[in-house]
DNA sequence: TGTACATCAGTGAACGCGCGTTCACTGATGTAC
DNA sequence: TGTACATCAGTGAACGCGCGTTCACTGATGTAC
């Protein structure tokens, strides 16, 4: 009964190992670049062991977003989260929220994003994990219209400017070090930049 | 003498053939995923002769990046540029013309992005391609300074921020088809949101 | 508590598929005389 | 202008490499009695 445990421990122990050890091989090499016998290597396995978890590297990344959307929820449900988009902290906290989710969670989206480039199912699944947070943004900006000012376009279409915004420079900067500036960029700089373009953007003609 | 010209004629034929095959392939599934004969066989040809054209699918899309940076030098070389963004209309030229260049290069520009993710090489050229680009942006914003406005960040951080936009904007609703909005978009509004977002984002404070 | 058997997690060598790449061949074009 | 030979662009079947995936095997854990 209870001595079921040693070997669910056991796999469970592997399975894990595995799932970090993709995260390591996917930061270092790219998802699309990494062999199953790279991640085995690195989790200290033996390849074979490899298919008594995940069907493939997909299943594999699946269960990585899957483990990523249930952290996600707690960051989502935070507190202290100002839905006025006319105030700039609010959007500052958004901005921050972001920021904090794509260092926290670099590795998955990153594989996610180039998974989608080659596989239709998971460029639908980045889609899903995104829509949700562009709708939310766009709900926000209706505070904006609502107290009288005027955004730069359509809410939706501002929404996803300003995801694709956070996204890209979130990649340029943490992903590819911003080499192609020749410049680094503390966290704070990077946010503090992103919230007042973004503040000015959407808020600036208030009034 | 003249008469090698018959030879010539047809591999330059057969090299245009598959550049152009290449552009449709990649823009049906991806540079990633195109296999050599997908290329050839919609060139029409067979499979050997694309070794006596190019080493390796590498190298076909170098060939295409030639072309497209010799076609960019007479898009940046237009009339009627003005580089003071204080002004909103100079800031929309700007956009435009970023919106144009992305529309009619989006299979060699996506086809890059996707190398870029695999092969260092192309992450270098790519940073190569965009880089003057974003310099170029934060020559403009200086104008504002200049002009005793006040910018949301280091000229060269929020140039990026642009370049990070425009590229991811583009991306979500030309490539993607704006699929993850439920929407669609007019060139003409994608422009007119983009310009004045940036122009209220790098503007709004001035004065 | 002990023994005999069953099940399972993990191993790693071997297999085989997919696709890039080669190469002997063809027919046409170019050259030499 | 004609003939004999050389070169070249293109062909497509065959080869072989890399890597995903399988599978017979091992030793440990679990179960039955």
């Amino acid at each position: 009964m209870a001595s079921l445990g040693v070997r669910r421990e056991r796999a469970a122990q592997t399975e894990a190992a595995l799932k970090e050890a993709a995260k390591r091989v996917f930061a270092r090499s790219g998802y699309l670049t990494a062999k199953i016998t790279d991640i085995t290597a690195e989790a200290g396995r033996a390849a074979g062991s490899f298919y008594s978890h995940f069907a493939g590297k997909e299943e594999l990344l699946e269960a990585l977003l899957v483990d990523l959307l249930a952290g996600a929820d707690q960051g989502v449900a935070a507190p202290g989260h100002s839905t006025d988009f006319t105030d700039p902290a609010a959007i500052r906290w958004h901005v921050d929220a972001f920021w904090r989710f794509f260092r926290a969670n670099q590795a998955v989206m990153v594989a996610l994003h180039q998974a989608a480039m080659v596989d239709e199912r998971f460029a639908r699944r980045l889609r899903e994990l995104l829509a949700p947070d562009i709708a939310h943004l766009a709900e926000h900006l209706r505070h904006i219209t609502a107290a009288g000012g005027e955004l730069p376009g359509d809410p939706l279409v501002v929404a996803s400017a300003i995801g694709a915004l956070m996204w890209q420079f979130a990649y340029t900067w943490l992903v590819a070090g911003g080499e192609e500036i020749g410049r680094s960029l503390s966290d704070e700089e990077a946010v503090d930049t992103l919230a007042a373009l973004i503040h000015r953007g959407v808020a600036g003609v208030a009034r």
